[in-house]
Order: C-alpha cells, then structure tokens, then sequence
DNA sequence: GAAAAGAATTAGACATGGCTAAATTTATAA
DNA sequence: TTATAAATTTAGCCATGTCTAATTCTTTTC
C-alpha cells in the first residue's frame, strides 16, 4: 500500500505541522528527514498525487483528511512499541527510539493492539508522548507550557522529554528526571543555562536552554508564565 | 548491511538447501520465492559477489559458511516471533507466519533474545519447527520420519507440521492435531488418503497423502520403516 | 523597485529489485 | 549423435528513492 519510507515522511509532516502550525516547508522536512530537498519535492509530488497531502509548490505542504490517520497510526505504532520495549522487555528508555523507529512500519494494527492490551491501554510512552487511541483520538495530547518558561523558585513537574537524543536520555536518567518528577528551578543563569533541584535527592542537575525549551512541564506553582 | 529481500533469499536457500540436499537450482529457487528465474540469476550474481553464496552459472548455488549464519539469525528470529505471538498475544497458530515474515528482518537479535527469555528459551515453534539458539546451534534439527511413512495399526506423534498455509493450519488445529499430538494410523486408501484417529476422542480425520507427507512424525511403535 | 540572496524545483544520473524477450547452455530423446 | 526440449542467463526496460548541478521562484535589502 504504502511504503516505510513514504510513511516516514507523513509522519514527520504531521510532526512538524504541529510544531509550526501551518504549512510545512521544503527545507525544514529535508533537514528532519536528513535528505536533500530536492528529495522532497519529488516526494511531495507523490503523496500529493496519492491524495495523502495537499502541496503547492514554493509554498509547502501540508497532510490531507487521508494523510493525517496515517501518520497517527504510526505514531501508535511507534509510541506503543516503546512503551513495550521498557516494560516487558527491559529495555533502556535510551534505546527504545531506533528500535521502535524501524518496527513500526511493520508490525500490523493487530499486533499493536495486542501490545496496548498487554500493557493497559497506557495513555503515555516512556518518554511522555501521549499515545494515539485504537480509533487515533489524540484529544489527550495538550502540548502546554516548556521547562525554559518558568522563573527561578518555580516548583514543576516533568511531562515529556524528546525521545530522540540517547546521550541527553541517559543523562536525564542518571540524575532521577523521568516525566513525572517534580522539580524545583534553581537558577538560571544569563548564559544560557537552566539548573533544577529535583525532589529526588539527588542534587541539582544543569541544563542547556535549548534543552530546557525542548522539556514539557506542569507547573505546581502559580508563578510560570 | 543487507536488505530485507537479500535475507529472503539466503533463508530460501537455506531451507531448499536442506529439503534436497545439495546445491539449489534456479528454477526451484525462483518457485519458491515467486519471482522470474532471471531474477535469480542476477540476484545470484550480488550474492556471489559478497560471498554469502557460492555460485556457478547453469550449475546451481550454495550458501557459504558467511551466508549460513546470517539464514540461521533469520530463522531463529521467525520461529520466536511465531512463538511469541502464539504464547504472549493470543494469535492463532495459522496467523503467525505472514506476521512473523515481515518482521524477522526488522527486530534486533537483542529484541530476539529478550523475547527467547521470556519464553524460556523455547527449543521449537508453534509448528514443531526448531529454534536456532542465540549462538546459532540447531543441532536438535533431526528431521526423520514423515507421517506418510507409516502402517495401518501405527500409533505416532505429531513433531512437525508445515507453517505457511493457514488453511491446513486451521484445520488441523479444528481437529486437535498439534506437535505432540498422539494419533493411530487407521486407513491408507490406494487413492492418497491417509486417515487419522488421535487420542484426544474428537474422532478420525483424513489428510491427503501430499499433506502426509509434509508432516513429521515420532514412531511409538516398531512397525515403521 | 531592482539587485542580490535564499529557497525550491527541474533535469539527469545512479543503485536496487523487479520484469519480458532473446540468446545460450544443458539435458533428453529419437 | 544429433535434434529438440528444457533450463538458465543476458540484454534491456521500469519504478522507487536517492543524489548533484543547473534553473527558476521568492524574499530581502538597499
């Protein structure tokens, strides 16, 4: 029907068309595909001809009503694949990415709806993405306030890291940070860099502000803004 | 490293290899992968190239000690993804096969060996098949007698039965005849027909000689030749 | 508002894994 | 043993997904 790699590319439209809310531009898929743009066109040229995304070009692109279940369903796939990777196999939330990277254009609905069974219909993956249902709601998946937005004194809880990086996943890991863990914010420092206390124990931990934008929080206190 | 259809055809071989001993022919190997033999050939030619088979033109191909570990590897992942998804997510042994097809290339040999120890490494598959270890040993492998062998009077039990067609599946299973199951041979009509009675009281059943044939068997008694 | 810079597309090439049709080699039979 | 049949390979084409280089829009900037 539809290959992995064409998969690939819907998925990483409708990820992106959430984070830039519009049309997704040619350059901007090329670099998070890790193609050349010229790749894209052609690309975009058949999914749109599939009806899987409406594209004008110069203007970008954008996923169609046919398009959209797609992608969700992989992202199912994908998030799902995680959640049983660390659970039932014992993997490192570390390297649950690649793994899941590759097997979700493959694993049929059946086999990711067992998996949901087995696990509880869980609402989050390890990292706290938030999981599309069996019939693709994402109603669940309010993307809310970043750990770079609080001030100093703020006490917050982790909801989602990003899953991609295993070097910052294992270093969050060392220092007790898991969705869920509520941590005070310490300092930020004018150069870029946001140091936490989490409620662990385990003493204060920094991070980049690049790092610190990518985190999603519920804040605890009234002070975020 | 090597594509999934690269994969495809070294385990192909491999299981012809064994079925008629000796090196494989186009043709047969064309058949039982479904593709033009002129397909073969060239394929052949990649794989001579990188020395997973030995080759020569017109004469056949065999696999080489580089190309028979990494059929084993995929053996060994097919078998326990069928296990698994018999054991652990509830799938009917007639639905595993296409299943596990797909996914066999994808999964890690870590994802194959965290799944063999929550099975308890399983020594065969739903279907009686033996399961390569992790260090690729199948020294268990003996495939002796067929069920077609044996005499009217002959009390056998089931070891192996063929995986790939779920309709045979289905009704072998209607019928309660499994790996392990003990039946008595109680008629060989001249015509091919070879008609069963097992020990689970659901009375005779009746399988083609062709069928017979492809089912192996464990003598209980002395009378098979 | 025209020129320069930046983005995007087109053109043309390559590798993979298929196919059909033609040529060649091997096997079989008269 | 020679002609015919069968099996196999070669030649050439196609689709997919990628790339580089050249061209054509768009957007800035002066």
């Amino acid at each position: 029907m539809l290959s992995a790699i064409m998969e690939d590319y819907l998925k990483a439209i409708y990820s992106l068309q959430n984070e830039t809310d519009g049309r997704v531009r040619t350059s901007v898929l090329a670099e998070y595909i890790d193609v050349e743009q010229s790749t894209v066109t052609s690309m975009m040229k058949k999914l749109s001809e599939r009806d899987f995304v409406q594209y004008e070009p110069y203007k970008g692109v954008e996923l169609t009503d046919t398009g959209v279940p797609i992608a969700l369903e992989i992202i199912r796939h994908h998030r799902l694949l995680e959640r049983y990777l660390t659970d039932h196999l014992e993997y490192d939330w570390a390297e649950v990415h690649d793994e899941a990277d590759r097997l979700e254009h493959h694993i049929s609905s059946k086999f990711a709806d067992r998996i949901a069974e087995q696990l509880g219909q869980p609402a989050v993956d390890p990292h706290g993405d938030p999981i599309p249902t069996a019939d693709l709601d994402v109603s669940g998946a309010k993307d809310g306030e970043r750990l770079a937005d609080h001030q100093v004194g703020d006490s917050v809880q982790i909801v989602r890291v990003p899953d991609t990086d295993p070097d910052l996943l294992r270093y969050l890991s060392k220092h007790g940070i898991h969705p869920g863990t509520v941590v005070d914010v310490v300092e930020i420092a004018p150069f870029g860099m946001v140091t936490l206390d989490p409620d662990n124990g385990d003493g204060p931990v920094a991070l980049p502000e690049e790092v610190a934008r990518s985190i999603s929080t519920q804040s605890l206190t009234q002070s975020s803004h």
